[in-house]
DNA sequence: AACTATTTATAAGA
DNA sequence: TTCTTATAAATAGTT
């Protein structure tokens, strides 16, 4: 798609910006098109560059798609790595997240 | 991408998840691009059309990312279409999500 | 905001 | 299922 980029932080706080646009909206569409053709449902959530919530799902709400992930799963390990860089950690953290830590 | 397709429900279910699962991996890896070239936030969870739950977020938990969206809303009016097949559901519904209404 | 050259995604088919 | 391929979509850089 367009020039080839590699996949690193964007410093150029416009062009960041503008990535973002245009990866979001492209992402919102992909996310309503496999809901729609794969009859699952799906839950998006992103902090933008600006501090704005971007969020898309199909069903009634987040609270409902994560209830139901916790319900199904019941027991959960996640890892993933946190890159927000108004944090300081930077590491690979593993929570374990259970139906009776949530209430929604 | 491939020949064109119209954006409905595939019924025939091989196709249905053979176009999941490509759809998925690309979406995840969209996801996975944009958290690092915009160094934002994002979580992104889908019931597969198995039942099985395919995820992911780049910070330490879906809760993180989840609180963090409702702390920094505190009021929020998410609209969107119930499509799951196996729901009765199929119109438009707004649910009100707070802070208070959420334990994380 | 629009354009376009190029890369990626992907629906079918092998 | 896994690979290939023809085609459509996404997008980085530009205007």
């Amino acid at each position: 798609m367009g020039r080839k980029i590699e996949i690193k932080k964007i410093e150029d706080i416009t062009k960041c910006q503008v990535t973002f646009s245009k990866r979001r909206s492209s992402l919102m569409k992909k996310a309503q098109e496999i809901s729609v053709c794969c009859d699952v449902d799906v839950a998006f959530i992103a902090f933008s560059p600006s501090g704005r919530i971007s969020k898309f799902c199909n069903k009634r709400s987040f609270a409902a798609i994560f209830s139901g992930f916790v319900a199904l799963a019941d027991n959960i390990y996640v890892t993933c790595a946190c890159r927000r860089s108004s944090t300081s950690c930077g590491n690979l953290t593993t929570l374990r997240v259970t139906a009776a830590s949530h209430t929604i």
